[in-house]
DNA sequence: GTACGTACTTACTTTTCGTAAGTAAAGGGT
DNA sequence: ACCCTTTACTTACGAAAAGTAAGTACGTAC
C-alpha cells in the first residue's frame, strides 16, 4: 500500500465527516435515513416496536420489496434492529437501536414541522403555478419558456 | 359542486397532513426536501446565498440536470427564491426563503448528526458486517464493540 | 381442501437518474 | 478575426433504481 493512501485513510479517520464529499460514506448514511421510505420507517418506529407486516400496513404504497430492503440498509447502519424469533410462520419484529432513536428524534421532527406547515407550502405552490388564476403575482424577471413545455 | 366533493374539500382544509397517507400532499414535499440533492441544497443554502455554478461545485458529485430539477422542486415549494438578474451571459441566484430557513434548519440539524455520529454508525457497519475489510474503519474509542445485547 | 397470513426473495416492467452534448450571448486570448 | 470559455439551463439516451407480481415454506381457520 502506498504512502499517500495510507495517510489518507488516516486522515479519514480523524476528519469529521462531510456529506458534501460525494466520497464521505457519510453520504450513504444519509441516503438511508432519508430515503423515501427511510425517513417513514423511522419514524413508525419511534413510536414503537413493529412487525414486518404491521410497518407495511401502516405505511401506506410502501411495496414489500422496498421496505425489506430499506429495513435492511436500516439495520446495517445500526439503526434498526431485527429481531426473528424464528418461529414458522415467520414472527420477526423490527425496534430501533439507541442509535436509531437519536436519528429518529430529527427526522420525526422534520416530519412533524412538514405536516404542520403544509398550509404555508400549499400556498406557496399555488402562488407558483398559475393554474386558475390567471394574474398570480409577480411574473419575475423573463423566465424564457419554451413553446413546448 | 356536490355536497359530497365540498365536505371533502373542508376537511382537507382542516385535517392534518399525514405522510403515512400515500396520497397526502404533504408526502411529495417530504421528498422533495429529503431527496438525495434536496437536502444538501437546502444545507448549502441554509449558509448564504449563491448561484448555480456555486451550488454545483459545493455540493460534489451533483449534475447540472438534477441540481437544476431539484432546484425548480424546491423553488415550486416555497424554500427557495430564484433571482434571476436577466442578464448574458446568465446570472441567477438562490436563497431561501424563510418558510424554507425553517424546513432547513431541521435538515441540517440531522446532517449535523449524522457527521458526528459517523464514528458510532461506523462501529455499527463493522458489527453487522464481519466480512467486510476492517480496514477502512477505525475504531474511533479503541474498545470492543458489543454485539448488539 | 381451499383460502389466507407471515416474511421475505426473485423475475420482470416502469420510472428515475446520471452522462454527455447542445444553446444564446458576452468576453478573453492569439 | 476566430476560437475557446463561462453561465444557466434543456434535451436525448443509456444505466441504475424502484415498483409490480408471483413464488416459497410453512401454519391456521373455515
Amino acid at each position: 500500500m502506498e504512502t499517500a493512501v495510507r495517510a489518507q485513510k488516516m486522515l479519514d479517520s480523524f476528519a469529521r465527516a462531510n456529506v458534501l464529499a460525494s466520497e464521505c460514506p457519510s453520504r450513504q448514511v444519509l441516503q438511508h435515513l432519508t430515503s423515501r421510505w427511510g425517513v417513514l420507517v423511522m419514524a413508525v418506529l419511534a413510536t414503537g416496536t413493529f412487525r414486518f407486516a404491521q410497518l407495511r400496513r401502516k405505511i401506506d404504497g410502501v411495496s414489500e420489496r422496498m421496505l425489506a430492503q430499506t429495513l435492511q440498509q436500516l439495520e446495517q447502519d445500526g439503526f434498526v434492529l431485527r429481531h426473528d424469533h424464528g418461529e414458522v410462520p415467520p414472527r420477526v419484529d423490527y425496534t430501533l437501536t439507541p442509535l436509531g432513536e437519536e436519528a429518529a428524534g430529527h427526522l420525526v421532527g422534520l416530519v412533524a414541522w412538514i405536516e404542520e406547515s403544509m398550509p404555508r407550502v400549499k400556498a406557496a405552490q399555488a402562488a407558483a403555478a398559475p393554474d386558475g388564476d390567471a394574474d398570480a403575482i409577480t411574473p419575475s424577471v423573463g423566465r424564457s419558456v419554451p413553446a413546448t413545455a
